[in-house]
DNA sequence: TCTGGGGTCCTAGGACCC
DNA sequence: TCTGGGGTCCTAGGACCC
């Protein structure tokens, strides 16, 4: 026996129970690919890369081109061999960003709560907006009519008391879906659910669940506290243990901890040699040094990755005390660690940079030592700001314009 | 079919201190 | 000479998500 949302408990006692929307929009790139040509609608679009672009992957099939068995992160060049006759496309963030931001306002004027999660994901939280849109369901409807009329793209929406349940849900009628759990019926749809639905459990975590006869959250809910941790470790079997209870998971609370911001490249073919690795570093160095002054972040931990030929990964990381100054400070720390790191001669197919524990550069003591330092910050944030102004000018300083050419040429050709 | 790029969180081990 | 037990910080690697 269900409570529903908008029915009360009693006479007397009104409780507002909480109700959480996720909004999730359909095949999202895809579809503003066909949003803005309309010759692909009806069509199979890729979005990832153009065909004969080596180690690309899918980053978003539409539903047409799903029915051929494409999905995301799926490499190109099987897409290619399932779905030959589709539309490849190397896909434009900025406009897709561009229609993120015209959804996410819309959502504005239905909850001033909005979490948003992703590019084309957001919670609402819709508790207690009764009296101005209706119930859930009706406010749902009316949420999806304007994003539709308004964007010409459709969203698919969950709705439950917690944010953990609701994004399942959303997941549930994909597209353009609306799925309801009503108010007492998580933990039944959770226990029902099969397991292959459980957010955050990936691979790994599917074959444990396989190896264990895992199949549903029933076969969960079964098992002693005790026994998930032993299988699935402790924050994770504590996890699901909550979960299939239809209890409120916290992955999703506002207060996130650490942040960090990472560049990486792969290579259309791998790269044995030093000084193109170097100089590939270089680049992200600006790449990174850009973002950072850009959102007044600081950091005093840096790291690199570095991805062989056989995908073998390694990493390393480095904290000091102060804080990265420039440009050619980062590049110094880097180049420190991956000379540590790199085994010369072998062939990379992936190098990465990284800036963590980010904190706000509102923080930072102004060392007295630190007049040098402080002349450079100037130049660079001169030379960003000219780019943002320009983006055509592309003022570099130096040598990281090398590293573009490396790039577009699909792998250094060397005599 | 060889497997992108940008993130967050967890685990386990070592160093160091009291 | 036989090496306790926290707490905290740092590092490497891995799982997972969009």
């Amino acid at each position: 026996m269900c409570l529903h949302y908008g029915q009360t408990l009693g006479i007397k006692v009104k409780k507002t129970v909480p109700c959480f929307m996720h909004s999730d929009l359909d095949a999202f790139y895809a579809s503003v690919e066909q949003l803005d040509h309309p010759e692909y609608k009806g069509k199979p679009v890729i979005v990832g890369g153009h065909p004969g672009d080596r180690r690309s992957v899918v980053s978003t099939a539409s539903y047409e081109a799903r029915k051929f068995g494409v999905h995301s992160a799926m490499p190109l060049t099987e897409a290619l061999k399932l779905c030959p006759q589709g539309v490849y496309i190397r896909g434009n963030m900025k406009r897709y960003q561009e229609k993120s931001e015209e959804i996410m306002a819309i959502f504005a004027d239905f909850s001033p709560e909005v979490q948003q999660l992703s590019i084309d994901e957001a919670f609402i939280d819709i508790t207690g907006t009764e009296g101005l849109f209706g119930l859930p369901e009706e406010t749902a409807r009316k949420l999806k009519n304007r994003v539709r009329d308004e964007t010409g793209l459709t969203i698919s929406i969950g709705i439950a008391t917690n944010k953990y349940i609701a994004k399942i849900a959303s997941g549930m009628s994909k597209p353009d879906g609306l799925f309801i759990i009503p108010p007492g019926g998580e933990e039944a749809f959770m226990r029902a659910l099969p397991v292959s639905k459980i957010w955050g459990a990936g691979v790994k975590s599917q074959e444990l669940f396989r190896k264990h006869g895992l199949k549903t959250g029933e076969d969960i809910f079964r098992l002693e506290e005790e026994t998930l941790v032993s299988i699935f470790g402790k924050a994770f079997g504590n996890f699901l243990y909550r979960a299939v209870r239809g209890e409120s998971a916290h992955v999703f609370d506002d207060e996130r901890g650490s942040h960090s911001m990472s560049a990486e490249r792969t290579f259309p073919y791998d790269i044995s040699d030093g000084f193109a690795l170097e100089t590939a570093i270089l680049d992200m160095c600006e790449t990174l040094m850009w973002r950072l002054l850009d959102c007044r972040w600081q950091s005093r931990t840096v790291s690199i990755k570095i991805r062989y030929e056989d995908f073998s990964t390694e990493g390393a990381q480095e904290s000091s005390e102060n804080p990265v100054r420039d440009l050619n400070d980062l590049y110094e720390r880097l180049l420190r660690l991956f000379r540590k790191k790199y085994r010369p001669g072998r062939a990379v197919r992936l190098i990465g940079a990284g800036l963590l524990n980010l904190e706000n550069s509102s923080v930072r003591q102004t060392g007295l030592f630190d007049e040098g330092g402080e002349k450079e910050r100037r130049l660079e944030e001169a030379i960003l700001e000219i780019n943002k102004k320009f983006p055509d000018a592309a003022l570099h300083r130096g040598r990281a314009s090398l590293a573009e050419d490396l790039f577009d040429r699909g792998g250094p050709k060397r005599s």
